[in-house]
DNA sequence: TATAATTTTGTAACTATTTCAAAAATGAAA
DNA sequence: TTTCATTTTTGAAATAGTTACAAAATTATA
């Protein structure tokens, strides 16, 4: 069995036709697409395919623990695959999100301190360096 | 002039009566509400306040850098009138929103360095103190 | 007081997401 | 293979959060 197949199945999800390229399509891309893009791009391969689909598949990822949500936009959800901790920085004038890695343990919290962490998320907002220097030489 | 509507008008405001009652709420609750919230409270008040006079309102309020939006929940946005770097705690169980204190020297980020920095979120997800003895003697 | 500018309101439109039942595909048993 | 049961996918309709917009109401200005 293909190493994606085997993943699923691992994980608990029968690995069908559209499951298999939705989580190929996150993997392969790493582009933190939303609904919308991935229903897209992939309608061109599977001409069938629903954004019904699309929605189920990636709840079921969500709740197997293979994927995880990025809510940085303010209307829509995006998706990754990647579910090691990092974070995801928002470039304001080109829209493009990056992966960037913290070190969790450098992080210090007051308020909170017996609380129990299943989740954190990072979210930076900014400039980034192709931005920055593009916008400094239109200057 | 009061307190609340000087703060309106050093922040480009004009302090109209929907505004100074809005920005109170924020304020004196700090309870990171939806707009579905301020909107269903302050109706006892002002019978006649529209939704979209507090969607336009939390948009001036953001623009202007008087209010945070928190994306926390994948489906909806919540306003936060405390622009002072700080993250968020959502619990899992009670759904209640927390804000705690975080060094922001203290985090280490690789991979975008040169990267400007504008706005920073720190959403953590898990059990809150309360629920996690409530369910620890409920066994 | 009259007029102009601003603010609020309500309706309609829009968009992301969910619900749900039928159709299609898959799996198991005979 | 054929039949029946189960799972998955699909598409249409419903729902929910948000925005657009023009009319009404309020406030500021001359």
């Amino acid at each position: 069995m293909k190493t994606i197949e085997k993943y699923l199945t691992d994980s608990g999800i029968k690995p069908s036709y559209q499951r298999i390229r939705i989580l190929s399509y996150l993997m392969d891309k790493k582009n933190h697409p939303t609904v919308e893009m991935i229903h897209k791009e992939l309608l061109h391969d599977i001409p069938t395919l629903s954004k019904t689909t699309v929605y189920n598949t990636l709840k079921q990822f969500v709740e197997k623990g293979i994927t995880q949500i990025i809510n940085i936009e303010d209307n829509e959800t995006r998706y990754d695959a990647d579910i090691s901790t990092h974070g995801h920085f928002k470039c304001l004038n080109c829209n493009k999100v990056y992966d960037f890695r913290f070190d969790n343990n450098g992080l210090e919290i007051s308020d909170i301190e017996d609380f129990d962490f299943l989740q954190t998320h990072l979210y930076i907002k900014g400039i980034c360096k192709k931005c920055k220097y593009l916008l400094n030489t239109k200057k």
